[in-house]
DNA sequence: GTGAAACGGAACGAAACATTCCGCTCGGTT
DNA sequence: AACCGAGCGGAATGTTTCGTTCCGTTTCAC
């Protein structure tokens, strides 16, 4: 095996991460996409897919299971800044540039998680909130880790058919909500409770 | 035609209003819902749809068009407030608990629009702008009325299975973000531009 | 008592879709 | 140079989903 530039198994290697591109792109803007729109988006046939996927499920849990990856990663990386609200709002923003969150959230329900996962889950929550716990004497009263969801959740809504536009201004409200969680306006009513945020990783 | 309270034609009366909040909910929750789930939720036939509706198309664009009046109505209500800022929060906090954004937006682009809605369409952004001009000088600068829409959009996407404790949440992040609007923090980025926001209603 | 408005729900046909299958292309190996 | 099979494109298949139609029944209104 030689490894030639245009060889079929770098075809094949490079065709991964196309596939997986694609899969997102699609799958970002419809969580219902057919899987022949995959293929197209990637340039490919039907067979590419199945030859690397057993189901449709197993694409769909992946390109899920990678978020929840990045997400930690993300959370991992940012929490090195020594500074604690430049480390919270660089994690915040790599998440909401990624679009991690429609990934993780919005693909939930479509399969059947595996434990893996679920551990994943519990650890990028646990990273998401040390990354919150730091900043927290920042922020106005009755604010909890639990509304990081919410804003990950409002800042993914905003979507134009540009990503660049998208993302621009995904950082615009971004901001808008951190510094409207810094503001000592009236109270606030109260926050989302544990459960209330996981009903989504239920089945459909 | 006496008018008894049980007769047929004050049954099928009422199952026009049943069917329509039936069809509001069920759209809301996936706008490719299937009509027989409209049915189901209302407790009614398929029959009783396509009596009063053409076809499929014709329930959406009605709700979509109910959903546009309102948002008018709502902002007509408000404007007759002489406060300023209290007109332009009743008014969003109006659109945001009745979810119109989401009846209005979602569903775009799963009909042909009638002239009507277009010309209603304009008369809604015309409405919503004016509240918005009365409060400009309360908020940052950089901030323009297209971030109404963008706002609205972002409350809609906070969604839990329970319908009131949805409208709570709601309110607690449309307070934060009107919080942060009125914050002097960093400069904000580029506002959406006009016909930025105006693609969800092209066909799909 | 009769006609029809209103309706429930089965039946029908079309479309969408996940998955399978067949045949072709070439890179890699001998 | 001949050959093998990994990798693949895309048609074919079987199934499910869904919009719409149809028919029999009920129940008012007159």
């Amino acid at each position: 095996m030689t490894s030639s530039s245009a060889g079929r198994r770098r075809q094949a290697a490079r065709n991964d991460e196309t596939i997986l591109a694609a899969a997102r792109e699609v799958f970002l803007a419809d969580p219902k996409a057919p899987i022949a729109a995959v293929a197209e988006r990637a340039g490919v046939g039907i067979s590419a897919l199945y030859r690397r996927y057993p189901g449709k499920e197993d694409l769909l849990r992946t390109l899920c299971h990678d978020g929840l990856r990045q997400f930690i990663a993300e959370a991992e990386d940012a929490a090195r800044h020594p500074d604690d609200w430049t480390a919270f709002t660089t994690f915040l923003r790599a998440v909401v540039d990624a679009d991690v969150h429609s990934l993780t959230v919005h693909l939930a329900g479509t399969f059947t998680p595996s434990e893996q996962m679920h551990a994943d889950a519990v650890a990028a929550s646990g990273r998401a909130t040390a990354l919150f716990d730091r900043v927290r004497p920042h922020l106005r009263p009755g604010v909890t880790a639990a509304d990081i969801t919410m804003v990950l959740e409002m800042c993914a809504a905003v979507r134009l058919p540009d990503p660049g536009r998208t993302r621009q201004l995904r950082r615009r409200y971004l901001a808008v909500l951190l510094d409207g969680f810094q503001a000592h306006g009236e109270p606030l009513g109260s926050p989302p409770a544990e459960g209330e945020l996981n009903w989504r990783w239920q089945q459909r």
